[in-house]
DNA sequence: AGATTATTCAACGTAAACGTCGAGATGTCA
DNA sequence: TGACATCTCGACGTTTACGTTGAATAATCT
């Protein structure tokens, strides 16, 4: 099957050091080229609805041909969905841990990073949620633990926000979701071209995410112990109660009629 | 192919008045049971990928049985889509269009009846999305109708509220999609089964995205109860004490205490 | 009970698509 | 220019799955 001549082409530990990178000038162009019709054919009719017919007409070759580039229609799946989950990991989880920014900032960064993301690429995505049934075992287990990373990235900012008392203590874990969810779907409406406006929807998006979990106008708190702080709003807040009531008490003391 | 004896069974606009409704007692309890797994199935692999042999077997009947209830595969699908389709109209717009709510009451209704759609029959819309690229031309063209209507169900929503300064001045559109995407990626990840959490996410989700979108200085402008906004600040201040002293007790016991 | 209808199934025909082969065309290096 | 490797393509084998047929079985009605 293997072309003797080619010692081992399918090391994928070896790609570093290839002794032979120059060899193959044209070819990875076609490759390239492959890959990116592959990509959309498969985003919007899925695995098994493509086949490599279309590909091959897409590129301009004839279907034969496509097999010295790829040694089957798995494989091509492989390399692409590969691709999309590797790509992903480096996208967030350099900002999500970043311990200098607050969870806000981080916040941000997350979701402008996952937004950028569905919106230069829509197609990534759509492919790998269109055939995430026809993965091979050991892909579907890459990709699941691609999909939990994600979630523990928004689930841990989420978390240290909250322990912060930057954001409302809701559940992290439905809102982590929520957020991500929002930022995938844009894979689903959004037509790349446009960088300009991808950055301001990507900015919105951001802006959405934080405004729906922070705290609703939280006031300084001075220093020290962060009990006291709280016994310290607590006491503003009573004082602030006390003369609503009083005020109101005054107005309609004798009234009898409650609201 | 039909049989004579049926005359007009594909007519959907005479469904009021069929004349045979009581004939097929057992029969529309299979084609109910038949419906209900090819729904799992298109879900999970998309309609290219599902062959109606796994539907056969999953009902407990051969393939050939299956033709007496289904005509065809495609017919199949465009049943269960119809289905969802229509669904998701009566959910939607009766609640939007209510003129009798303020627009942040409004979104609120939207958000959860989406999120609830999606959190009890998350495989009804993972059936769409991933056979969306092999329907037929006049169900496609139902199916963008339908999204397009409940976009703007939401878009409108997010306007109105805008008009009457509840919502900040973001762009309707990019908001309504956010919105949309944050409900609807919910089939991705929830498995139904538990209606008192659902109930608990769909009201997250709709306070998430009311949070989100609303105008921050709001307390300030001495709208609403003003008692109820400081019982609100001293809730939270109560909920953050909590926090504070659990985890310092949670510190303190991992150290000391031999539970 | 007997006839009619509805349902089930084994076996078949047909079409689509994956992957392969060997011959011919194209480009590269000595 | 000539030898070599790479690329391309028409034609083929094989598998899979859709949809059909005709006979056998169960259910219903008179």
């Amino acid at each position: 099957m293997t072309d003797p001549s080619v010692p081992p082409p399918a090391s994928p530990a070896a790609s570093a050091a290839d002794p032979v990178p120059r060899k193959n000038a044209r070819r990875e162009l076609v490759e390239k080229e492959i890959l990116g019709h592959a990509i959309a054919l498969f985003a919007e009719r899925g695995f098994a609805g493509t086949n490599l017919q279309d590909i091959a007409d897409a590129t301009g070759l004839t279907r034969p041909a496509l097999y010295h580039y790829v040694s089957s229609k798995e494989d091509l799946l492989a390399q692409l969905v590969r691709q999309v989950i590797d790509d992903v990991a480096d996208t967030l989880l350099e900002v999500a841990g970043d311990g200098s920014l607050s969870a806000t900032e981080r916040l941000r960064a997350v979701v402008r990073g996952l937004a950028q993301r569905q919106l230069t690429e829509p197609e990534r995505f759509r492919l790998l949620i269109k055939s995430e049934a026809e993965l091979p075992a050991e892909l579907a287990k890459a990709y699941t633990r691609a999909r939990r990373r994600v979630l523990k990235a928004f689930v841990d900012v989420i978390e240290a926000g909250i322990r912060a008392d930057e954001f409302r203590p809701v559940d992290a874990r439905s809102a982590a979701l929520g957020v991500i969810g929002m930022c995938n779907w844009i894979a689903w409406w959004h037509h790349p071209g446009n960088a300009k406006s991808d950055e301001a929807i990507a900015d919105q998006f951001a802006d959405f995410a934080v405004a729906g979990l922070e705290q609703p106008h939280r006031r300084e708190t001075g220093g020290g112990d962060e009990v006291e702080q709280v016994i310290g709003l607590l006491r503003a807040d009573l004082a602030r109660l006390e003369r609503v009531v009083a005020s109101r008490d005054g107005a309609a003391a004798d009234d009898g009629a409650p609201a």
